[in-house]
DNA sequence: TCCGTTTTGTGACTATGTCACCGTCGGGAC
DNA sequence: GTCCCGACGGTGACATAGTCACAAAACGGA
């Protein structure tokens, strides 16, 4: 038996063999390249997602125009915001973009439904992904409530860090990743290299002090 | 044909009769008192809850000790935060309170196992309740981030006002409900109290120019 | 009535968000 | 090359919101 997209999944291993064929015929693999809107509000989706490569950021454009940050789903993690406007036909509010490119598997509608239907296993599996979401949303909204904003960034500077110690991004992105203002940022990070936490050229930080950062989060009780 | 509680819920009215059966020979109808507390965190709960009279808030203690309010679950809509718990097996992170009497009808983890497995209709009136809770999460992160406290402080009295257009609460439940501080909530209706449109008493508010509220959330194209 | 608790009010201060504007950088157009 | 434009970052001044400390007022029992 060869290697399946299925075993990337933890939830999804334990399917039962004729589950896991209905799931595979049933499902393709798409690639899609970064920057692609995946979708948008007021477009229902026919597909559930199932990230295999790379992330996608979700957010919402506000009324004002300006944009928040919700969350971002990485591999092994499905999209499952889709799943619940694709049943329930409803559109959703917020959008999805690739941050890089991607690759990922599409279960269309009558498939996802036909699966809900006949397999626990699977229900767990989705149910499992909402919980998470929404537990997701619930520590954000928490933290934009009671985590300063310098916490927040240095946080998010570690979690953004990729293996050279540096984060892409200008000072704009990451003002909304926090939901907070780009001046904000400038005026932080600032700070932070001050502290000789980092250094930064356009469009770039370094991370050069990441115990300064750790500690900062880890003051304020914070879950990093 | 007896009236039966199904006919409450709008996504449930186009069961099948079968159906019908056995969602109420297995499901219960049962009474809370006001300030019971539904469900707590790390607590996982056996049954997904459907109002039928009163309310409920749900909200998370933070790290630090303080609440932020979540979002309120009215008759004739589901607790749908319990059912990605019961079925995922895992903790929720938020309190649930009654905060009126409460009558509502529990559905027990095999049910609603069978139902969703059973009934597209369940399963579409399931999937809707997630997307909506999923959805007004979304609109409290865009206002928490983007909303003046005054337009949400307003907003909020105009939703909360009985019929005799008062408000029972107090300061400290108020800055909770908008995840601010007391004080704030304090200032900004001696503010709104200055301009007429509110008379306050202990743990009472009393409106009494709604149009002034009102157009003080529709200058800043709030949705309400 | 007296006392303790809850609720509300307020000043001073810090943190964050907003606005206006400028300097810098980098990458084409020429 | 150099000119120019647009994106990016920095900064001061000010508005709004959150925090802290403390006091006054309202209520409810003993």
């Amino acid at each position: 038996m060869k290697e399946s997209w299925i075993d990337s999944f933890e939830g999804l291993s334990r399917l039962s063999a004729d589950i896991r064929a209905e799931l595979e015929s049933g499902s393709q693999i798409v690639s899609v390249r970064a920057g692609t809107q995946i979708f948008a509000p007021g477009q229902s989706s026919d597909n559930l997602l199932l990230l295999l490569e790379g992330t996608v950021r979700v957010q919402q454009k506000s009324d004002t125009g300006r944009e928040v940050f919700l969350y971002r789903v990485h591999a092994g993690e499905s999209c499952v915001l889709t799943t619940a406007c694709m049943l329930a036909h409803e559109d959703y509010s917020a959008d999805g973009i690739a941050e890089t490119d991607v690759s990922a598997v599409a279960i269309p509608r009558t498939t996802f439904d036909e699966l809900v239907a006949k397999s626990k296993t699977f229900r767990e599996f989705v149910f499992a992904a909402y919980s998470r979401r929404i537990t997701d949303l619930f520590t954000l909204i928490d933290d934009i409530v009671f985590q300063r904003v310098d916490v927040r960034l240095a946080s998010r500077l570690l979690e953004l860090a990729n293996q050279d110690d540096v984060v892409n991004a200008t000072h704009a992105v990451l003002a909304t990743e926090l939901g907070t203002a780009r001046e904000v940022v400038s005026r932080t990070s600032s700070e932070f290299q001050r502290r000789g936490w980092i250094e930064q050229s356009r469009g770039e930080v370094r991370l050069t002090g990441r115990s300064g950062l750790a500690r900062l989060v880890k003051s304020s009780g914070g879950q990093g």
